[in-house]
RNA sequence: CGGGCAGUAGCGCAGCCUGGUAGCGCACCUGCUUCGGGAGCAGGGGGUCGGAGGUUCGAAUCCUCUCUGCCCGACCA
């Protein structure tokens, strides 16, 4: 992509009302624009970025056997009247009516609406188990929406519901989310913690949620350090595997890790003093397993191996896909600007012309951006007839991770220079290694 | 929902106290010079001062009401 011919609208100054580093640069880089209090619109830059996360998100889910769906953004209150859920929300649910004068709702989750898909449609255990989910926007009428997309009131989120015949099998199911969620974080460059949680107005009594280390963190969180070592990587994983996934969740869960809610300051003495720490966190996914409350409200039952009809069991599970845009920034940034793990940074390499107009120079870039793109990457190529002040900063604000700088001195030379955005480190290579070099990068990643 | 603050050009702000018909920086447009970390000079465009009512010869400025946004708290993915 060429900087000329796309819509990147950078500040240079920070607007007034941001008050945390995610805001201020998702501003700044032109990502997102405010429509009202905690609703925004996501512009060219942060659109990709969402979309990179979504992706990750949908990959790993289907990995997993979950089954990709879309359920409409607004919902019937005739459905959270069955659930006893239209009184119990409270205001933060946003009531809606139609021409008909019918009491219609902006969907804050699907717990009902995706029951009654189910009981609608499955009535033996034959068709068990099964795990579907959607990424929808939803809609939370917060008191006070704030931190941009950390706490908007429009807000984009995967969640999905499982549907299994007894205790057990849910909470395979259960585990194999928790399975999915800590490889997608992983994939995303980030380290998430679960943390044993609160299960709130969810309901139930098996419930974790992940969170990202961050000074702006909402919630106070307590660790044993050993938790940060450990790591998914590449090993392959079998979803169907009772055993397997028991045995990751076992790891991952068996460091203490829990948030001011649940804190347990005796166990948490417990942990060697030197590995005991203490910081904020910034809630990314959650994870419940609540029986039957929804399914026995609603009716949602199979005929059982036994020929008995039982309400199912059930769970659901979150991930804060536009949270996340901003929570990866709070954990990624320095006083310059947004450092995006390349995993999800909305271009993977930038290429910074410094004298445009110059044949050789735009020449070279030129040959950069093509070569790039055949190999299936996304390069910004910086062609403004700016100053080169101007151009670093840009690049330097957004974020990506690689800079390629094209200038009349290297090229004099046979030489660019390729820098690490989040290092800072440059070096001198021929324009052929440079992109070489890019290119092994993103084949790694 | 309690407590506080703020709405003046796209962004950041001054002017308001002490009423006299709107200004600065950045951004934008034109020209010339400049060109490896947000250039310089010259010229130019853009605002019914959030909205409504009131006081006054006259309101960005004073008064009343209202809308919107932000911060702290309670609440939350």
């Amino acid at each position: 992509m060429r900087l000329s011919r796309y819509f990147l609208p950078v500040l240079k100054e920070t607007p007034a009302e941001a008050q945390i580093a995610s805001h201020r640069y998702m501003l700044r880089a032109g990502m997102i624009k405010q429509a009202s209090a905690g609703i925004y619109s996501w512009l060219p830059l942060g659109w990709r970025v969402l979309k990179r996360i979504e992706d990750i998100v949908h990959q790993e889910q289907q990995r997993a056997g979950h089954i990709p769906m879309l359920m409409p953004t607004i919902q019937s209150a005739d459905l959270w009247r069955e659930s006893g859920r239209y009184d119990a929300y409270g205001p933060e649910m946003l009531r809606i009516t139609d021409r008909h004068d019918r009491d219609m709702l902006f969907g804050p989750t699907n717990e009902e609406m995706i029951t009654d898909i189910f009981r609608s449609h499955v009535s033996s255990y034959r068709d068990l188990p099964l795990t579907l989910y959607h990424i929808q926007w939803k809609f939370r009428d917060e008191v006070r929406p704030r931190f941009g997309v950390m706490r908007g009131r429009e807000f984009y989120m995967k969640d999905g519901y499982n549907f299994d015949v007894d205790r057990d099998a849910a909470l395979h199911a259960y585990n194999r989310h928790m399975v999915t969620y800590l490889r997608s974080y992983e994939r995303m460059g980030l380290k998430a913690i679960p943390m044993r949680a609160d299960s709130g107005p969810i309901g139930g009594d098996n419930t974790h949620e992940f969170l990202l280390l961050a000074d702006t963190g909402e919630s106070e969180v307590f660790y044993d350090s050993a938790i940060l070592e450990l790591e998914l990587g590449d090993r392959a994983i079998d979803f169907d595997s009772v055993e397997q996934c028991q045995a990751i969740c076992d790891e991952w869960t068996a460091p203490y890790a829990r948030t001011d809610e649940t804190h347990d300051p005796a166990l948490f003495d417990q942990v060697p003093e030197d590995r005991r720490r203490q910081s904020r966190g910034i809630e990314v996914g959650q994870i419940f397993y609540f029986g039957t409350k929804y399914s026995e409200a609603m009716g949602a039952r199979v005929t059982n191996k036994d020929g008995e009809v039982v309400p199912v069991h059930m769970g659901s599970h979150g991930i804060g896909v536009s949270r996340l845009v901003g929570a990866i920034i709070e954990a990624n940034h320095d006083d310059k600007g947004i450092i995006w793990p390349e995993q999800v940074t909305p271009f993977h390499c930038g290429i910074v012309n410094l004298r445009q107009g110059d044949g050789d120079c735009d020449a070279a870039c030129e040959r950069i951006e093509a070569a790039l793109v055949e190999r299936g990457l996304d390069p910004l190529y910086d062609d403004r007839d700016t100053r080169a002040g101007g151009k670093f900063a840009t690049m330097d604000l957004i974020g990506l991770p690689w800079r390629i700088t094209v200038g009349p001195r290297g090229l004099q030379n046979g030489v660019v220079e390729l820098t690490s955005r989040r290092t800072g480190e440059s070096e001198e290579v021929s324009i052929d290694a440079a992109i070489d070099r890019i290119g092994q990068i993103y084949a790694a990643a």
